[in-house]
DNA sequence: AAATGTATTGATGATTTTTTAAATTCTTAA
DNA sequence: TTAAGAATTTAAAAAATCATCAATACATTT
């Protein structure tokens, strides 16, 4: 996943704060939403599904604590990785904040650099290894750098949306792939295409590799199946 | 999994940092292993093959960077987490680990609670049944990932809904979901369905995993028994 | 500019899944 | 023991989801 498509949204009550974050992570290419307090950072959270929230201990209306723990509660945001904003002296809140379900921390004040890399290393973890540039399944022969996939021998020539579909499908054969992963990771977390265009290019695929490897999880998504 | 089945491998030079680290980490029930130096670390990771390493920066022969970096090559440990000890003032070896690969890092002096915490949260991934892409109860095999189910040997196909009462129920046998709990993780807290959704759906499952593992607690919930 | 190839949409119908409804059976507690 | 509350069982209705197709928009090449 590159950082284009990695959504991170912060939360904190002080707009300078959130301005010297924005800044710096947007830097690097993710991209950022802000909230400015609890309820905020719940809404945009449940309706934006950022992959990282940083989020500030002290808030006032809901803080970070129980917004924290509100998060955990949604089953829509269960890869969410959230981390915490604390004081460096606030030794209390970095346990509690852990104990809430957070997975990490920060202390203030925040270096940039610091904060970068634990960012990173913070995602690598979650980012897969959907990168290679070759790999084979069955009679499917996928090369990205080529742009070409060779099923039984025989080099077909797939459009890019078919290409991708079957790279992402069939790089973990078996995996189900929702169909909102799928759009998010083909066609990206703003362009917003209708509900039948994954459906079509499956159809496509279906005739030109064969029906029997594509298996619909009805209510779910596709996987690729050998 | 728990915390005895949770391997830990503490990497130090000195006798009393580990000294300090085993008699906390072991007092929640992890396994612990020592090592000396980072060449020791590498040989007992390999072997051994723990969950955790908490690996410090300063050591002779090899450094915890270094270190680091090997341990990130092994493609066997490609599931370790580790973790850094660092001093509070050594920032730059705080960026350096993270960009060697560490997952987090921990400033000495070392504070018994918010290691645990910082432990149990990096663990909580890894540990917590409900987040797990695979996992068995006697005969029942569930696989998240590929939206699978398999009972004595043979695959079945569930419909959705059915699929995450099963894996939900199975998750955690021998306990009792509540109808309210279940209605909360399965349907979430907008929807609405009828009282007698639930009891149609573990009746179906009931038809084919084997009535037996159902076990419904009256007035309360139902719970999965192997 | 025409031709060719690609991507998306919306309508339609089929299918599967989910929910409801209603009769029946079971359990519990007075 | 019995009445009331729960749960089971069926069958059927309702809703959701998907496959397909044809039309069209969009892009690229010739």
């Amino acid at each position: 996943m590159k950082n284009k498509d990695t959504r991170i949204l912060l939360v904190d009550d002080e707009p300078d704060i959130l301005e010297i974050l924005e800044y710096n992570i947007s830097s690097q290419g993710y991209q950022v939403k802000r909230a400015r307090n609890g309820v905020e950072a719940l809404a945009k959270a449940s309706e934006w599904k950022p992959h990282l929230v940083l989020l500030d201990v002290m808030m006032p209306e809901l803080d970070g604590i129980e917004t924290c723990e509100q998060l955990r509660k949604n089953p829509n945001l269960s890869e969410l990785v959230i981390v915490f904003l604390t004081a460096r002296s606030e030794d209390y809140s970095q346990v509690a904040g852990l104990e809430a379900g957070a997975d990490d921390y920060i202390t203030k004040p925040i270096k940039p650099k610091v904060l970068l890399s634990k960012i990173k290393a913070i995602l690598r973890r979650f980012k897969d290894d959907n990168s290679k540039h070759y790999f084979e399944v069955g009679d499917l022969v996928v090369n990205r750098e080529e742009y070409m996939v060779t099923y039984k021998g025989k080099e077909l020539s797939l459009p890019r949306k078919e290409f991708e579909l079957l790279s992402l499908l069939a790089s973990k054969p078996q995996k189900v792939f929702e169909r909102g992963e799928i759009l998010d990771r083909i066609w990206g977390n703003e362009v917003v295409v209708g509900g039948r265009t994954i459906d079509v290019h499956i159809r496509k695929l279906r005739e030109k590799i064969g029906d029997k490897h594509f298996k619909t999880i009805k209510g779910v998504g596709y996987k690729y199946v050998d």
